[in-house]
DNA sequence: AACTTTAACCTAGGGATCCTAGGGAACGGG
DNA sequence: CCCGTTCCCTAGGATCCCTAGGTTAAAGTT
C-alpha cells in the first residue's frame, strides 16, 4: 500500500482546517487521521499527543495573523497603520476561527517549539512599529502595546461569542473603536501621581 | 443507602468548582461525579449533558460576576466607577479563572435557562449606567460600551494566556488602560463622514 | 402506620476517544 | 539487490459520554 505521506507540518495544517470547520474543540486525533485517510494511531509519529497539535496550531494561526498584519500594515503609518493593523487582526479572526481560538489557549507548548516560531514575538514588534508614529515612550509604549491589543483580541472574542446581541452593527462599532483609540494614542495621558487605586 | 441530595445547583457548583481549580477543559462528567461521591450517570437526573453543565457553568459565573461588579460600582460615579467596574471584573476573572473561561464559550445555551438568568443582560444595564456620568447619547453610548468591555474582556484573557510576556508588570499597564479610557471617554470623538475604510 | 407514588441513584453496557506496544511493509542508500 | 530506517498498521487498555432499565429511598395519601 502507498504510504500517505505524512509530516509533521500536513498534520498540523489538517488540524487547523479542521478546527475553522467544526470548532477547536472538535479537533480530535481521530478527526484529524480520518481527513487524512490514515489511522489515528499513525499521526503519533509526527506529533506528540493532542495538546502537541493544539500548540502547533495556536503558533501557526500567530504565524499566519503576523504575516498578514505585516502585509497590511507595510508601508503605512499613523491612523492608516492603525487601522490597517486591526482590520487585519479582526479578518483573520473571521476567516479561521479555529485556528484563532487556538491562540487563546493558555499556552502549554513546547517551550523550544515556542522559540523556533517567529510569530508571537514578531505580533508584538509589529505592534511597536505602528505606535512609532505616536511618539510614546516607555514604559507608556508598552501599556499603549497592551491595551491595543486587548482590545482587538477582546472585541473579537466578544464578537465571536454572541456578546454583541445589540441591533447596531459591530462594524460600526468597530470602526467607532478604532476611531476612538486613534484619538487616545495621540492624546495619551501623561502618568500622574496616586491615579486609579487598586 | 443514603442519597448524595444532588441538585442541578448542586451538580452546577461543583462543576464550577471544578473548572477554577484544574481548567474548564478539563471538567467531565466523571470528575464531577467522583467530586460529589456519586456514578456519572447519576448526574444525567440533573444536567442534560456536558454541554449543558457548561453552559449552566457560564451562566452562574455571569451571575456572579455582574453581583460583584454591581456591588463595587454602587454608588460610585465618574472614573471611580469605571476603576471599581474594571477591577471587579479582573478580580473576577483571576480567582475564578475556569469559571470565567466559561463565560467566554460561544455560547449554546438552552435560550429558556438564558433567558431566566439575569447576569448578562444586567451586566449590560451596568455598563451603561456606569458610562452616564460620561454624557454620552446613542450610538455612541453603545460604542463605548462594546469597547469598554472588549478591553476589559481582552486584557484579563490575555493576561490569563501568558500574552504579557514584557517585564512590565499587567498591573501598571491595567491602571494605565484604565487612565486612558477614563479620558478617552471625556474626549469621546465625534463621529465624521468618511472614517476608518472598512 | 401502611400503602402508593415519585424520583434519585444505581448497574450494565455501547460507542468514541487518547495513547502505547509492537509488527510488517514501503522507501532510500549502499 | 540488499539492508536499514521510517512509516503506517493492528491490537488493546483506559477513560469518557450517554442511554436503558432496575432498586430503593423519600414524599405524599389515607
Amino acid at each position: 500500500m502507498a504510504r500517505a505521506g505524512l509530516t509533521t507540518e500536513r498534520v498540523t495544517t489538517a488540524g487547523a482546517e479542521l478546527a475553522d470547520e467544526v470548532g477547536l474543540d472538535n479537533v480530535t486525533m481521530s478527526q484529524v487521521a480520518r481527513r487524512l485517510g490514515v489511522k489515528d494511531a499513525s499521526l503519533y509519529t509526527h506529533v506528540r499527543n493532542l495538546e502537541d497539535l493544539r500548540g502547533r496550531i495556536a503558533l501557526l494561526a500567530a504565524d499566519e495573523k503576523t504575516i498578514l498584519i505585516a502585509e497590511a500594515t507595510a508601508g503605512r503609518a499613523g491612523k492608516d497603520a492603525l487601522v490597517a493593523y486591526a482590520n487585519a487582526w479582526r479578518e483573520y479572526a473571521h476567516r479561521h476561527p479555529g485556528r484563532y481560538t487556538a491562540t487563546q489557549t493558555p499556552l502549554r507548548i513546547d517551550p523550544e517549539l515556542a522559540a523556533a516560531a517567529p510569530g508571537p514575538r514578531r505580533a508584538v514588534e509589529l505592534t511597536y512599529g505602528m505606535l512609532h508614529a505616536y511618539g510614546l515612550a516607555e514604559p507608556d509604549l508598552t501599556d499603549a502595546v497592551r491595551l491595543l491589543r486587548s482590545t482587538f483580541h477582546g472585541f473579537v472574542a466578544l464578537e465571536a461569542a454572541g456578546g454583541f446581541a445589540h441591533r447596531r452593527s459591530p462594524q460600526q462599532s468597530w470602526l467607532r473603536a478604532l476611531d476612538a483609540l486613534h484619538t487616545l494614542l495621540e492624546h495619551w495621558p501623561q502618568a500622574r501621581e496616586g491615579e486609579a487605586a487598586p
